[in-house]
DNA sequence: TAGAGATTTAGAATATTATCTAAATATCTA
DNA sequence: TAGATATTTAGATAATATTCTAAATCTCTA
């Protein structure tokens, strides 16, 4: 889970989440939002599917990305044990 | 919230959140836990200070560090709103 | 199968981050 | 008020991260 934290923590890469979270992109489509480079994109996208964050699927010649929500739900239960009292058993990578 | 995800991006940083979880700390008591220089932990808790996830309060000699939640359901929010396909409406930076 | 289009890989430059030691600041107490 | 304790600030170094251009790889189609 520490590589979605880190992840999460550069702002184009969660602007590339909350595109793909209305519909999955090319890699080409994703990289026309930005004023970067396609290969630093590239870069980016390849960190969130590192992270567990997105899928990546060869069509043609291009390559659809999609959102992958089970990291993200696993964040989101890190988030709740900080908030709650109970529940000290959750487990954490130091 | 830039932020405080970049706060969140480092292990050290999350142990101390967990570690304030269950109850108040001061510096040294937080440094302590770690096999990290007390100035670093210091830096560490300025990060988390900055970013709106802890609050400082000097008590005499010490300075007592806690959990501040509002930023954390900040952070829940922007998560959940990646996993819903509903509100498309929500604030992030970026 | 040659060329075009889409994406990634390689390599480098720059910026940011994490960490340390040494020194400074703030508070309490004898 | 002098010394002890707690914490932060300053300055430096080493490791990571972001970004770029150029080149390589993969796939489709004429």
């Amino acid at each position: 889970m520490n590589d979605a934290f880190k992840a999460l923590a550069d702002p184009t890469r969660r602007q590339i989440l909350r595109l793909l979270r209305d519909r999955s992109m090319s890699a080409g489509e994703v990289a026309d939002q930005f004023n970067i480079s396609k290969p630093s994109i590239s870069h980016h996208l390849n960190i969130l599917k590192q992270a567990g964050l997105v899928l990546d699927e060869r069509q043609g010649q291009s390559i659809m990305y999609s959102l992958h929500t089970t990291v993200v739900e696993d964040v989101i239960g890190w988030m709740f044990h900080i908030l709650g009292k109970e529940g000290k058993e959750h487990d954490d990578e130091q």
